[in-house]
RNA sequence: GCCCCCAUCGUCUAGAGGCCUAGGACACGAGCUUUUCAAGCUUGUAACACCGGUUCGAAUCCGGUUGGGGGCACCA
């Protein structure tokens, strides 16, 4: 714990790309937990390593992270009391410490090529041992490093791992884990190019913005030990830690590309609701202990505890987060559809033709059909625009030859009808079946083709009622034709 | 190869020795409802990896086996 033991954790994201759905999980877990604690959720941008940086990843970083409603406290942009939060303008403080590191002797110089690295590596490899630094480099003379330095030699600080002690931490999650420093490599803490290795700025950077609790993905747990022996080279009290199962594949390798979408950006272009995907990604690897299943993440943050997340990793199986996104969609207000809706017609079709009272109608038809909000537009397509085609395992089904003649006796029906009422269309539609001795369903689903161009959809009566008796009646002239034709 | 972690229905999970002939949810099947498609309602199929202990009693505790995963970089 910090001084003024306050809960203060981070989620520390390397700006490489677009945020990942673990790092998503990482970063709510984290968020839940400041909450519910009354504590601070920083951003830390961890951008060490300048090969992998990607332009506009941060912003992206940010950006997305607003759109799912994780607003943190402290972080880039932002600013805060321990600042700056993005890690390539600490070099000073990495520098400053890896030199006291040098200085107490927990640290040296390394002047190893990555040639002769890689050989070594290859030659333990096949000796069967597990590859590890030799030190050459421990036995330099004070002398030689001086010449060396002066020489202008590339050069790395290790952290020296003493020999023959046991590592353990305690883990929230996983309880009492403990290590042989003889497994632990030297493992190199300042890079030749002056930016330290995650495993220094991380430590640095927990200690100076006093993280209480570091909350982190699986894939770290093994790396702690070495985290742990810097904090005690530093002299410096550990953070309690938190390491998170996995998120997996379906094949339960950890979750990556090539095996479906992983970037929050992917399913927010797919039209998911950030609060399904909230829920969902709260769910994998916790539960509350009820059998509720719906959360809003105000929800989430009263009921969140780390004692009730579990060990395993958990598959992300977007089936279960499809049916989550239907009961987000369906609790979301009509106004606040609306309001999406609007945006998606100026997305697909350039400009919204439609007032607001015609749009609120399209949307208590849709309404129980929609599991995706895209799919009022999609799915929904002919409250906005008439068919082009009609789909032709519908047209074999419903269509009969004799169908022209039944709907232009329909059509002209409804050209009698003094406005466009659901109920006007449906009796209209009746006493033509009557007149005509057949079915009502006769004419049902030629007229729902002939306007929608589909098979499925809202009842066929509130789509004529909603799209107007005079368009009605031109599709179905429309419709006519195609069936002579 | 070495180290670490993990192990309940296909998937997410409940289960902290008797309440378990193992519960819920998603998905899947059936039925009802519906003049379409969904939704809704009812209902069904489906799991404690294995082997040994401990105990009157084990999904739950212990040991081992097997299986899966993660890590072993001048990447995070």
């Amino acid at each position: 714990m910090n001084q003024s033991n306050t809960v203060r954790v981070r989620f520390a994201p390397s700006p490489t790309g677009f945020l990942h759905v673990g790092g998503l999980r990482t970063a709510l877990y984290n968020y839940l937990f400041a909450r519910k604690n009354n504590g601070v959720f920083i951003l830390r941008i961890e951008d060490t390593d300048r090969s992998r940086y990607v332009e506009g990843a941060v912003e992206n970083l940010i950006e997305t992270l607003h759109w799912v409603g994780l607003v943190y406290d402290e972080g880039p942009k932002k600013g805060g009391a321990k600042g700056p939060y993005v890690q390539s303008e600490r070099l000073d403080l990495y520098k400053q410490h890896a030199e006291m590191l040098l200085q107490s002797g927990k640290a040296y110089r390394c002047f190893c090529t990555s040639e002769r690295l890689d050989e070594m590596r290859k030659q333990q490899e096949k000796a069967k041992i597990s590859p590890k630094y030799d030190r050459t480099c421990l036995k330099l003379t004070p002398a030689q490093i001086e010449q060396n330095l002066k020489n202008g030699l590339p050069a790395v600080i290790r952290m020296k791992v003493p020999d023959g002690a046991k590592v353990s931490f305690n883990d929230i999650i996983r309880g009492n884990v403990e290590f042989e420093s003889d497994r632990l490599d030297d493992q190199v803490i300042m890079k030749s190019d002056g930016y330290p290795t995650y495993h220094l700025a991380n430590v640095v950077d927990d200690h100076l913005m006093e993280i209480s609790h570091v909350i982190r993905g699986e894939e770290w747990l093994s790396s702690t030990p070495k985290h742990v022996l810097l904090y005690q080279f530093f002299g410096w009290d550990l953070p309690q830690f938190a390491h998170l199962p996995l998120l997996l594949n379906p094949d339960r390798s950890k979750l990556s590309k090539r095996q479906g979408d992983v970037a929050v950006e992917d399913y927010r272009k797919k039209g998911y609701l950030p609060d399904a995907l909230v829920n969902f990604v709260a769910l994998l690897g916790w539960n509350p202990g009820t059998e509720q299943e719906l959360f809003s993440l105000e929800e989430l943050v009263t009921q969140f505890s780390l004692d009730r997340v579990n060990k395993s990793g958990a598959v992300f199986d977007h089936k279960k987060l499809d049916w989550m996104n239907f009961e987000h969609l369906r609790k979301k207000t009509d106004a606040e559809v609306l309001s999406i809706l609007k945006k998606l017609l100026v997305e697909k079709y350039g400009k919204n033709n439609f007032n607001d009272d015609y749009l609120s109608k399209v949307i208590v038809a849709m309404r129980e059909r929609v599991s995706f909000i895209n799919e009022y537009v999609d799915n929904g397509f002919y409250f906005f625009q008439p068919p082009t085609e009609y789909d032709p395992e519908v047209v074999k089904k419903r269509w009969k030859p004799e169908s022209a003649a039944e709907l232009t006796a329909l059509a002209d029906s409804f050209k009698q009808l003094p406005d466009s009422t659901k109920e006007g269309f449906e009796q209209a539609l009746h006493r033509v079946a009557e007149s005509l001795k057949i079915e009502n369903a006769k004419l049902i689903h030629p007229l729902r083709l002939a306007v929608s161009g589909v098979g499925g959809g809202p009842g066929v009566f509130d789509i004529v009622s909603i799209i107007g008796k005079d368009e009605t009646i031109r599709r179905i002239q429309n419709a006519i034709e195609t069936i002579k034709g």
